[in-house]
DNA sequence: CAAGATAATATGTGCAGACATAATAACCAT
DNA sequence: ATGGTTATTATGTCTGCACATATTATCTTG
């Protein structure tokens, strides 16, 4: 007994007609009810598996036109971004992190303008290098607005990382997250015992706690990362 | 009337108590059937919003145990891969390809190894350069396996792109994809019209059909591009 | 024939109830 | 205490049903 239909099992199912050609990109497949017939299970069960095949980006669904393959396929790529201090640990190494900078300054414009901070406004700059053993892994850094994380000025970034930090203290919030590639700077280089003018993999992310930016952090990574995921 | 109370707005709810500090990184929160009863819904309800929350990495779920407020809360990013030309498009640009390569010839060995072709054994090489109007935008460069897609040999990729045609003509499957930063060559920086050594933003993918590789594709595209996504 | 009203329909969502499953907590015997 | 067995419990999933909603198709009507 067990498992008469799952909704995995139609998952499955529904895929396997697919990547057999089956049903081809852009065709229309039978309605909920019909495969509910046929595979002799409510039409919950095949709602809720169509509707995670469509979250997946394999299907798109209109009320009343129905369900039908997508034409492109690949539309959907769910990354898992890690705690750095995670992700270095799974590479078998052991975590380390440096504290670089740690002071009130004013920030670049760009960085100002994109936080909404006003010109000259200063804010708490965090420069962290963290490390696998003992060879540089990446360089984060971090500017942290103080109006919306007042606590932080007088955290110890020495002992607990800024990013590791923040989770702890900074309740969760809506954010933009952006991947890009740039030219190591000459200081970048010399941090990440890279030649200047290497690739480096950046990742930037501004979070924000009810429309107030609470902090941007940008993470370079050492020549030759990459971040990978399944299809 | 309208809506009681909705899976959305359980959502809603349970994320503004987080975001809030309500319900701090960590936490376990109320069981389902504790929900329910104060939002005077069914059970059915609070589970589909606290799964998809789970899905989304806000909350972490396991039986019996309970759930509670991810530690890490930025864990899951979803980026949308838009064909080419819709990314074109969508900018206002018009889009247009022009077929650099297209020939059978023995792929590198590191590209061959990832396809799980035997050494020497030729593909087909298809390169693409995207343009944005008269503006280089990203150089597409793929290895089709010809026993994987035999009809691949005769199409005409001048006509429609590589990219395009494949999405038409392969049926969904599986396989990887990944992001990275890489210096510009020589060759890349003449056809993208930039300069030689800079950082480019690349994505490459292999797709599988039943185990067998179909393509390897790297997608190089121009310096200054940013692939972006909410959180 | 075109514009607007109306019916038909596929998916979207909600509910109540039942059982499955995993993991913890409690218990018991050695 | 210690190890193993047995409840207990929170989430996981399925069912059958009802109604909501967005679109398409059809049927009016000027």
């Amino acid at each position: 007994m067990s498992r008469l239909t799952s909704y995995r099992d139609i998952k499955k199912m529904v895929l396997d007609r697919i990547q057999s050609g089956a049903w081809p990109p852009g065709a229309l497949i039978p309605r909920e009810t019909e495969l509910a017939a046929e595979f002799g299970c409510a039409r919950a069960t095949i709602n809720r598996a169509l509707r995670e095949l469509a979250q997946a980006g394999v299907l798109e669904r209109r009320r009343k036109a129905g369900t039908r393959v997508s034409m492109t396929p690949v539309r959907k790529a769910t990354l898992d971004i890690p705690l750095i201090r995670r992700e270095v640990e799974e590479s078998g190494a052991t975590h380390r992190h440096r504290l670089l900078t740690c002071e009130m300054s004013v920030p670049p414009a760009h960085i100002a303008a994109r936080m909404g901070l006003p010109l000259e406004r200063t804010a708490l700059h965090v420069q962290t290098l963290h490390m696998a053993d003992s060879a540089p892994y990446c360089l984060e850094d971090r500017w942290i607005n103080p109006k919306a994380a007042p606590e932080a000025l007088s955290a110890d970034f020495a002992a607990l990382s800024a990013n590791e930090w923040l989770v702890q203290n900074i309740p969760i919030s809506a954010g933009e997250i952006a991947f890009l590639a740039e030219n190591a700077s000459d200081a970048d280089a010399e941090i990440l015992n890279a030649a200047p003018g290497a690739a480096l993999f950046v990742v930037e992310r501004l979070t924000r706690i009810a429309q107030e930016a609470v902090t941007h952090v940008r993470i370079a990574y050492r020549p030759g990362y990459r971040m990978t995921t399944g299809i």
